[in-house]
DNA sequence: TGATTATATAAGTGGAAACGAATATATTTC
DNA sequence: GAAATATATTCGTTTCCACTTATATAATCA
């Protein structure tokens, strides 16, 4: 019997589920990529290098797992960040693995 | 050609490398419980009521990727955090998932 | 309307990850 | 030194993911 403050399961199972959900390669990729603007599917894959029919899966898992959303625009589809946890989360990891990409709230100082 | 800030793929690699790592319902538990404080084995069986076997096993993963470091005292090994990135990491989650859990960076102003 | 472009979906396959069962190793106690 | 406790490791099985190939749908254009 511990004192200690344990995480209800079902934030547990919810966070795992989320981490998986970018807890790969190419969707991190296009995460990082949306951070910047939304895009629409040909830019993804000419941006990642990615086949299509594996990236279009890719993307309608995240939006399945409300972490993307979709507007058809004619013929192409735009793809942005839906839920801003996501977003601020690949944040979080940029500025672990690359400190020097990521711009961070400015200092007010700099141009 | 897109004048877009590609983030180089080792980077991608090694993020998603660690995002796996936690994605794992009781990797995540162990490591929401080792947040508060090291802990040893059969603590952490009973905290999670996980298998010995399995939770062996994910420790030894974790401590394998450098998230955890174990030290032996006597005939219990106590586990820790290793890498503060992880933990910040965590925390991250928790204010996304449980914010009301994280006690966060006090205001100054409660007791 | 037929061809082309953009995207989605379905089906099949290969490989990795997770789990349980059994066993091994180290430490303590008697 | 034998039993008990704490933890690690190995092995086999199953389950889950990702990828490719092929096909479907929708929009545009000729």
């Amino acid at each position: 019997m511990s004192d200690l403050p344990i995480i209800p399961e079902d934030k547990i199972k919810s966070a795992s589920q989320g981490l998986r959900a970018i807890a790969h390669e190419l969707r991190l990729s296009v995460l990082c990529l949306l951070l910047e603007r939304p895009m629409c599917v040909h830019e993804l894959i000419e941006a990642t290098g990615a086949a299509q029919s594996n990236l279009s899966q890719h993307l309608s898992k995240m939006r399945m797992l409300g972490i993307l959303e979709s507007e058809k625009r004619g013929q192409e589809v735009m793809y942005s960040i839906a839920n801003p946890d996501f977003a601020e989360l690949v944040n979080a990891l940029k500025q672990i693995y690359c400190p020097e990409m990521v711009c961070a709230a400015p200092t007010a100082k700099e141009g």
